[in-house]
DNA sequence: TTATTTTACTTTGTTTTTCAAAGTACTTTA
DNA sequence: TAAAGTACTTTGAAAAACAAAGTAAAATAA
């Protein structure tokens, strides 16, 4: 039997990664510094969280120079937005119906 | 600041610990099989993540034995309700809002 | 000019968490 | 009475998380 959490990605199940990825749903990019300071993370952890989500391809990276200073954009790929989506809805399946043990 | 993952609960950024709290949210109690198959987890796993809970004064545990083999259930309680209401809240938050970077 | 601080990350090594295999203590079945 | 099953618990290895330290270039101060 599937169980009631088998759709619910094991990669978005840090906060930290959710946030970064609910972060790059609704904007376009967002950079190193940004995505530090909206969730309140340490470097090293946004680098390794980052690098996470890179791994499964779920967010793309840019490295440039802005203002002669590196700086590193994030941004969603579409097999991030998709593979999020499918676990909001995961998540929403879980939570909203009541995973009633009489059925 | 405060980040916009700061009301989010580390106790249930795991999905087996997240389904257990959705199952307790809906039933008065569930047991140790229950569990282990709606969730479709390991027994050393639903051990681990129920004792995590119970830690944290989020679920209770009553055993007994039923015809003649032990049981345990877990019960949510109070102060798991109330913290899994609101982690449920700051992740309703998190999602919706538009966190834009422009604000 | 040279030194110091700041910015923007990355690397490292320890701590914490997760996991499933093995263990325990029975009960049931053959 | 031996073997198999049930309902967990314990264990120890593997993976993940974390923050401190490191790096390299730029900006600022002396």
């Amino acid at each position: 039997m599937k169980s009631i959490i088998s759709n619910i990605n094991k990669a978005f199940d840090h906060r930290i990664r959710l946030g970064i990825m609910s972060v790059l749903m609704v904007n376009e990019y967002a950079d190193f510094k940004s995505l530090k300071e909206l969730l309140g993370a340490t470097d090293g952890n946004i680098a390794s969280h980052t690098k996470a989500l890179e791994k499964q391809k779920y967010i793309k990276v840019e490295k440039s120079f802005i203002d002669r200073k590196p700086n590193t954009r994030y941004i969603a790929s579409e097999k991030g937005r998709k593979a999020f989506q499918e676990h909001l809805d995961a998540l929403e399946k879980l939570l909203n119906s009541k995973n009633d043990l009489n059925n």
